[in-house]
DNA sequence: ATGTCC
């Protein structure tokens, strides 16, 4: 088989003609001019036929995110290291009124301490290798990653009839395929340099990422569903699935290969979350027939506004600040005990998920069912007794390691 | 995004 890149009549030129953009975006949407730029450079990529871009859009690093991608051949550097990303909704079977929220925070505090136990059967359950990174399953990993309480905010009549219940409190699951993704993308950069032009799906090299990243989406899901387990096992309370939905994947269809990245990967009639931040509301739409011409796809969030490294310039530059960062509107507070995280993930970061899903709906491609208000999110807890070991037998590594600091 | 540069 050999080298698969360059195996299409000439994928190392760009296209004469670019691929069309359809943008399901409005002019009150924050869009940055960089991103932009981006959707004009995917849409010369070899093999590209069609773009749907969403109101979430923002620069990445190698291509926008908030984007769907139609293209004969795969694209793994847009999909990147977080294969199979995802947000899961779950209900759980505990009523509003018996939420107190200090508590439910001291006890989610332990969320990733909770046993599991032996996950090899769920792996095979899974059609994936009993032992495909078991240790990792269930963790939450870092960046725009957590796990959150919610309560309905506001229900739609559409949102009853979906089942959804304003006196019972949710899980919102944000997390990957933590280093197993991170694997099968840093192998295929360093296999193949011109990775930019994409594969041949038919290739070798082609199959065997693909077999990789469907592993990868697989257990991403696996990977949500023991985060919530974990997250209810700290509350004492029992949960139901109410959507998985992907956002950083392929999918075959019959014109080709569609890439979601940062976009969410929906079927008309499926319910899926669109994410808010820790101190804004999320939301749970409908897909309508429309996402027939989003290539299925629709946002995931609200979609960064500021990057990371220009956060610390604008929020949490003291103590009280960043503490003010842990809580909202609602009383409710977030867990993170890494200091750069705090500010990077501030609410202030992020767009407003209700414009993305205002648009979404305006462009005809959801129906808004309910808004979701955070009550406690979690996204990094340090251990405790790992602290107190360490600082019996110093880890000489760490030092020097900056802007990951403690309270 | 990633046991985040040893």
């Amino acid at each position: 088989m050999g080298n698969s890149i360059g195996s299409d009549s000439s994928p190392m030129t760009p296209s004469a003609h670019p691929a069309v953009i359809n943008r399901f975006f409005s002019g009150s949407a924050w869009i940055e001019g960089a991103a932009l730029n981006q959707l004009d450079e995917m849409s010369r990529l070899p093999g590209v036929l069609e773009i749907a871009a969403f109101p979430d859009l923002h620069p990445g690093k190698y291509g926008a995110t908030g984007v769907a991608l139609l293209s004969s051949r795969l694209h793994p550097l847009l999909i990147g290291n977080d294969i199979g990303c995802g947000m899961s909704l779950f209900a759980l079977d505990l009523p509003l009124r018996k939420l107190k929220i200090d508590k439910a925070a001291e006890r989610l505090r332990r969320l990733e301490a909770q046993v599991i136990g032996d996950v090899s059967d769920l792996l095979a359950e899974t059609g994936l290798p009993a032992d495909l990174a078991p240790g990792a399953l269930g963790t939450i990993g870092g960046g725009n990653h957590f796990c959150e309480l919610q309560a309905v905010e506001d229900l739609a009549e559409g949102g009853r009839i979906a089942g959804l219940d304003d006196q019972q409190l949710y899980l919102l699951v944000h997390s990957g395929s933590r280093a197993l993704g991170a694997a099968v993308f840093s192998e295929a950069v360093a296999a193949h340099p011109g990775l930019v032009a994409g594969l041949d799906p038919r290739s070798e090299a082609g199959g065997a990422w693909l077999a990789s990243h469907d592993r990868c989406v697989a257990w991403a899901s696996l990977n949500r569903r023991l985060i919530a387990a974990r997250a209810a096992a700290a509350l004492r309370a029992d949960l139901s699935l109410v959507a998985d939905i992907p956002h950083n994947l392929v999918r075959r269809s019959d014109r080709g290969f569609v890439h979601y990245k940062g976009a969410a990967a929906v079927r008309p009639g499926e319910l899926a979350p669109i994410a808010g931040s820790r101190a804004s509301l999320s939301h749970v739409v409908l897909a309508t027939d429309g996402v027939g011409r989003s290539l299925g796809g629709i946002s995931h969030g609200a979609g960064r506004k500021y990057d990371r490294a220009t956060m610390h310039g604008r929020v949490g530059r003291n103590r009280s600040e960043r503490e003010q960062l842990l809580r909202n509107a609602w009383g409710g507070v977030a867990i993170c005990d890494d200091r750069a995280l705090v500010v990077e993930e501030a609410a202030s970061a992020y767009k407003d998920a209700g414009q993305v899903a205002s648009d979404l709906e305006n462009g005809g491609l959801i129906v808004g069912l309910a808004s979701l208000r955070p009550l406690v999110t979690f996204k990094k807890a340090v251990d405790e007794a790992e602290v107190e070991q360490r600082r019996r037998k110093p880890d000489h590594r760490r030092e020097g390691g900056r802007g990951h600091e403690r309270y």
